[in-house]
DNA sequence: CCCATAAGTAAGCGATTATTCACTTATTTT
DNA sequence: AAAATAAGTGAATAATCGCTTACTTATGGG
C-alpha cells in the first residue's frame, strides 16, 4: 500500500493553527485549509473524521505538549517558593518559544470546544495543583485559601503579562516586550501576596 | 412617515449579544439572527450598514455602557487603596450584573474585532488609570513599576475570579460562585502585593 | 384625509460552507 | 510483474453565508 505523507499532516497542522490564530474559528474552514496547504480537501478527511475531529485532535496534541512541558521539574511535594517558580518558568518558556500555541489555546479557551478539549488538557494539571497547594498548605508556608483565589493570584498576573507581550503593546497601548527582570518582580510580589 | 420599532431595535441588539455568547463570532449569522429576532434579514440592512458595523456599534454602545459604570465615584487623585477598591467594586458589579455583557467583551477581546473596537472602549479608562498610578507613585504609596506589572498584579485576579464564577466552576473543576469574603479577601492580598 | 417617505419585507443573488463520491496514484506484498 | 490496498484527488453536493433588489406597509405633516 501507499504509504502517508508525514510532512503534509504536519504541515496540515501547522497550517490550521495559524489560521485559527489569525482568522478566528470564524475565519476558518477545511477549503481555505486544504488550499492553503496545497492538497484535496478530500485528503482532510482521510486524516480526520470532519471538522470537529481535526481542531479537537489537533488541540489535544498541541496540549499534551503544553502540560508535558510545564510540569518539567515540578514536584508537588516541594516548597511553595520553588515549585511556584518552575511552574513560572516553565509556564513562561512555552508561552514564549511557542506565542502561536498561545494564541491558538486563547482561541480555543473562548470558543464552544472549550468544555469539550480545555478540562482534557488541563486535567493532570489541576491534579498536581491541588496537591501542590494542599501540601504548602500542610506544612504551614501558605494560609489556607479557597483554590479559585490562589489560582488568580498565583497565575492571572503570569498570563496577563503574557498576553501583554504576544500582542506586543502594553496597557498604556505603548509597545512591551516581557522581559526576565520584569516576570521575577512581578514573581516576588505575587509570593508576598500568598505566603503567610 | 413610519416611525422605527424600537423594541425592534432592543430585541436585535440583545439577541446579538446571545448569539455571540452562546455560538461565538463562529455561530453569529445575519440571517440566523434575523430569523431569531423575527424579522427580515434585509431590515438589519436599515439598522446597520453591514455585519461588521452592526457587531462594532453594538460593541460600542455595550463598551460605553461598561466604561462609565467602571468609572463611578472613581477619581485619579484619591488615595491608592481606596482607589482600587473602588474599582474592583464597580467592574464585579458591572461583571456580576452583565454576565452576557462580560462574555461578549471576551468574544470581542479575542477575535478580529479586538483592534477596531476594544481600544476604543479602554481609552478613557487607561488614561484614568495612567493618572491614577502615577498619584499614587509621588505620594510614596506605591512602588515605581512598570505599568504592565501594576496592571497584571491588581486587575488579573479580578478578572481570574470573574471568569471563574461566570463559568460556574473553580479551577478545581468544582461549582463556583463568587461572594463579597472571596473577592474582598483576595484584594487585602493584592494590596498586599502593590504597597511598599 | 391623503400622500410623501421612511420602515419593513419576500425572494433571491453569487460566493462559500462542510462533506461526499467516483476515481487515480503510489507502494508494499506476493 | 501483478495484485491488493491505502493515499490522495477533482468535482460536485445541499445548505448556508453576507447582502441586494423590487416591492408593500404604516404613519406624521400638509
Amino acid at each position: 500500500m501507499r504509504t502517508r505523507n508525514i510532512e503534509k499532516e504536519q504541515l496540515v497542522k501547522q497550517t490550521a493553527i495559524e489560521m485559527v490564530v489569525n482568522d478566528g474559528f470564524e475565519g476558518f474552514s477545511v477549503n481555505k485549509l486544504a488550499k492553503a496547504c496545497g492538497i484535496s480537501v478530500a485528503t482532510l478527511y482521510i486524516y480526520y473524521k470532519d471538522k470537529d475531529d481535526l481542531i479537537t485532535t489537533i488541540a489535544l496534541e498541541e496540549g499534551k505538549r503544553m502540560t508535558t512541558i510545564s510540569l518539567r521539574g515540578f514536584d508537588p511535594t516541594q516548597s511553595f517558593t520553588d515549585g511556584l517558580r518552575i511552574q513560572w518558568k516553565n509556564r513562561a518558556e512555552f508561552m514564549l518559544e511557542n506565542p502561536l500555541s498561545m494564541c491558538f489555546f486563547e482561541q480555543l479557551r473562548t470558543s464552544t470546544y472549550q468544555t469539550k478539549v480545555m478540562e482534557q488538557i488541563l486535567g493532570d494539571f489541576k491534579e498536581a495543583m491541588h496537591a501542590f497547594v494542599n501540601n504548602a498548605v500542610e506544612r504551614g508556608e501558605l494560609d489556607s485559601m479557597p483554590l479559585e483565589v490562589f489560582w488568580a493570584i498565583a497565575y492571572a498576573p503570569l498570563y496577563s503579562l503574557l498576553r501583554f507581550h504576544n500582542d506586543g503593546r502594553s496597557p498604556g497601548g505603548k509597545p512591551f516586550t516581557m522581559n526576565d527582570d520584569i516576570m521575577w518582580q512581578t514573581f516576588d510580589r505575587v509570593i508576598k501576596a500568598l505566603k503567610k
